[in-house]
DNA sequence: ACGAAATGTCACCGTTCGGTTACTCTTATG
DNA sequence: CATAAGAGTAACCGAACGGTGACATTTCGT
């Protein structure tokens, strides 16, 4: 499932949950927080901390991959039109 | 890439917005937060808040994909050891 | 329909967040 | 060598965090 919001994220978590057959409590003991905590952010809280929430995941058993996507819709540095070889040079420079 | 840590996190973070051609204050602009913060999560801060971090991703140009883990390691409900139906058949259920 | 379990909400509190600004240090470009 | 850019750090601050414990509401089995 692909995470876009803290919303996705709060669902997700509420699906997996359930279907693991464990209420807010349960979670909640397991992943070393509170039930309040698992009730704000299965409501989508956006400024949960993602240390909770990986530790959630390791509980749920779910595990997190991020992945660049296709379509490079990022926001490219200054200027958009060029390939800066430099840049390019330098990333390769700085790994050890 | 596998996010298991905040520090796996603000690798991933740091190594992407490099790869860009951006430097911290670029990414802090784009994405709407501060360039403080930008360097607390590049060195793996475990209680960013997972707006932020969101936000960033998006900048640049990632997705978060979750995934249930093969080896079920889950910390299942109270009795690991049975195969509880019910808990099976009220998922199904609670599916609309 | 009844009662229990699960979930949602509240007030309180100490702690930490994230933004701002300013300063240092290293690197590398002229 | 000078100095500019990028990155790390510090102090300050208001705002929000997350935990606790209690209470209200919803859901569900019987």
């Amino acid at each position: 499932m692909r995470i876009r919001t803290a919303a996705d994220l709060g669902a997700f978590i509420r699906e997996r949950r359930v279907k693991l057959g464990m209420d807010q409590s349960d979670l909640a003991e397991k992943a070393g927080t509170s039930r309040k905590w698992i009730v704000e952010v299965e409501q989508g809280k956006p400024r949960a901390e993602i240390g909770l929430v990986l530790r959630t995941f390791k509980t749920l058993g779910v595990s997190l991959d991020i992945a660049v996507d296709r379509a490079q819709k990022a926001s490219l540095a200054n200027e958009p039109r060029n390939v800066d070889i430099n840049n390019i040079l330098d990333s390769l420079k700085k790994r050890p």
